[in-house]
DNA sequence: TTTATTTTGTGAAAAAAATCCCTTGACAAA
DNA sequence: TTTGTCAAGGGATTTTTTTCACAAAATAAA
């Protein structure tokens, strides 16, 4: 890899990843930079540009090797093996997530769920163990997971988010609608969908 | 508002409206752009220039009035009375968006759900009728609601964002992991949780 | 083999976005 | 008043990101 990849980069070649391993399945063995930046509607240099960061990886003439370049991108975002999450929050959005083959289709790996109420705690929910909010801190350590889903009601989310960090998370997706305040070494992503429902809005005229 | 806004510029906006709305419950009557920066971890001068699309509606010495700033940003984005959504596919990640009062607070109404299960139609489910998807042309068509939640399983996706399309839906947010073919006169706005996940999981080191 | 075509790779240019810096206005305290 | 501080506004600059233009390599066809 050449150097620090900018921000758009990186979305992109995550939005490459999920486009080739669509075309490995049909079998395609290369591809072009302007069939891929066809189907994202990008332009090919761009495609281009972003695999560059991974050196000279594509055949002139020919294109880039589908399997080489899946290959490629998860080595490099670390997703070669399975990652390991918890989801907190047992809500209808937890649940919803929980029962969802999405997490798992890409390889994610829900290795507890935690919830505050007692009633939602079970042994065994769509396959995964529920626990309640007291045990984050040694399941977190215990299995060592980096990263949690947060889908808890605002009024906890700060509260819950500072357990998740003391215990050792180092990522939060976020689908709280509040601006969680944490120290630095954890990054914060957050999911808002009525962002993105405005956001819509305003480019229909 | 002076001219056409960057979509940078569009989605800080938004952000600052979120953010400014807890600030009025507080009953705080003037923010300076550094308080707004502080939040959302930006510059002060980003959020100044941001403002700026609106004119010189701050106040020297003083910051930038709570209720003014949310009123000018609600007309800009067409957010000043409720906007239409229907909710169709519902599965899960459906059943959780209707339950959820987050699309109400930012008041979005869902006018209807579909689903092409017949066991799913239900005269009233969390107080929005579910219809077949036999009836989205007749019901988008007379409710004349222009956009569309897209929670259907991803094989299906496609096909129905076509009806969708062909009944007068404008804008889709699209939970499916498929890339949706429509005429570019009808916005795509793709959520991915999984993209995001990726992405989180890139930057811890 | 030769020629045409396809497609990568990249330096340079352009465009877009963010930041810097300085001026000006508003308010408050002395 | 005068003075100090806070904070917006806006031009200029810098940085980042995208696009352009074209050479070079590989392939396929003649």
């Amino acid at each position: 890899m050449k150097r620090k990849k900018p921000v758009p980069t990186v979305k992109r070649l995550l939005m490459y990843l999920h486009a080739l391993e669509n075309f490995v399945e049909e079998g395609k063995e290369y591809i072009s930079s302007r069939e891929i930046a066809q189907i994202l509607e990008i332009t090919d240099t761009q495609v281009r540009k972003d695999l560059a960061f991974f050196g000279n990886i594509g055949k002139r003439g020919k294109g880039y090797s589908v399997n080489a370049m899946i290959k490629k991108i998860k080595k490099d975002f670390g997703l070669t093996k399975g990652v390991n999450v918890i989801i907190v929050g047992i809500g209808n959005l937890g649940t919803a997530l929980l029962a969802s083959d999405l997490l798992r289709k890409r390889k994610f790996k829900i290795v507890a769920g935690f919830d505050s109420d007692m009633r939602k705690v079970c042994k065994d929910c769509c396959g995964i163990g529920i626990h309640p909010d007291s045990e984050i801190t040694t399941i977190v350590k215990d299995t060592g997971v980096k990263i949690a889903i947060l889908t808890t009601p605002g009024e906890v989310a700060q509260e819950v988010s500072e357990k998740l960090y003391n215990a050792g998370i180092k990522g939060i997706l976020n689908f709280t609608p509040v601006k969680l305040n944490l120290p630095s070494d954890c990054v914060i992503h957050n999911v808002d969908f009525t962002v993105e429902l405005e956001f819509l809005k305003y480019f229909i005229e």
